[in-house]
DNA sequence: CTGTTACTTGTACTATCGTACACATATCTG
DNA sequence: CAGATATGTGTACGATAGTACAAGTAACAG
């Protein structure tokens, strides 16, 4: 008895990689509770048996979902690391460019928050996310590193958590727009650059 | 027909609050996903029509239950803001009391950044939380005013950021502990005290 | 006391879920 | 070509979900 009518079957070679990009879309518009082995074949447009297949439980395929949406904000990041400055207002672009990044595109704003709060109790996840921290603080300080005169990582932490404080609100409150940043990052790389700080 | 066995009926005068504030326990430990009528009744000790006559929908309850999480906190920042202080020592240590109030207790933290994520796609709940980043800005102002040369609010509103995205980072790594903070907040609010920021 | 309203509770209905699994086909290995 | 392995697909099962609702009890207004 046959359970499906075949005739034809698509092999696909990146039905994983499609499935993992239909589940980005759906934490991003509903967050990881919205994500269900069956939304995401529907939105994939595969059958189940396909999620299931690649993805034995729900951990697992979020946990994957997460690590491509790493390994594309990668590549995003490339593209603005191309042009570092080497004066304080070409760092504040360059910062705000990358803000930019995120800010224009809400979805990704609300895929990385999904992320660290599931991260926050997935010790695996967390411990990615650690070193995407870190790496993103060495891509920021590397624009830092000719303008502040002390450690440019430490200056480039700050940068992050201010600007990640910003977005944070600027999920519910548009009025914190990218002038308001702008010189809010000003004021702290400044501090930075002056010797005497405590 | 009886549906149940009555005999005596818990006639409580809070009882609402009681499956609120059940529920909030569930949101820190489990997330906002983890909310169901039926969970919610089980931790709260009371049965499931209980949850389901105050609290008509799962949102209903969601949303009531963070109303609820912004007045508790309320509170315990009354606590804090008793004790100002007029030099830029006495105000870091200010605002370290008032981040050690979330550290501490890492299920407020966690409960407030579910609940920036579901007010981020909750226009009722963002409004509110609005409300609240405003009223913490004013109290954070209120203490940097002796202090700052130039608008506290908006030294403020910077000091706020910092804050969120130390805590945010804490969540995964524990290297993000209040020395480390206590050094940026002052750079950061010292920066606001010189007069040639641009 | 009487009617009205607020509260309390068990149960039932329908939907959806994760997951397992048998079966079919494609690809690869040798 | 033949066997093994990877991929694809439909279906089924038990668990849990939101929500509705009838029927009971308490509190209260007049």
């Amino acid at each position: 008895m046959t359970h499906y009518s075949p005739t034809l079957l698509n092999h696909e070679p990146n039905r994983r990689e499609v499935i993992l990009t239909a589940t980005l879309d759906l934490i991003a518009s509903g967050g990881v509770d919205s994500v269900t082995h069956r939304r995401v074949a529907k939105h994939a447009d595969v059958p189940l048996g396909s999620t299931t297949y690649y993805f034995k439980t729900r951990e697992d395929l979020i946990r994957a979902a997460f690590d491509l949406y790493l390994a594309h904000h990668a590549a995003l990041q490339a593209q603005i690391t191309a042009t570092p400055g080497t004066d304080l207002t070409a760092a504040v672009e360059f910062l705000i460019a990358f803000s930019n990044l995120e800010f224009e595109q809400r979805h990704l704003l609300l895929t990385e928050y999904e992320m660290t709060l599931f991260a926050a109790r997935d010790e695996l996840l967390g411990q990615a996310l650690n070193n995407w921290y870190e790496h993103l603080t060495d891509k920021i300080a590397s624009s830092l590193q000719d303008i502040v005169t002390q450690s440019s990582h430490s200056a480039a932490r700050a940068v992050l958590h201010l600007l990640r404080g910003h977005q944070l609100e600027r999920l519910t409150n548009p009025a914190e727009d990218a002038d308001v940043l702008r010189k809010r990052l000003t004021t702290l790389i400044h501090a930075y650059q002056s010797e005497d700080t405590p």
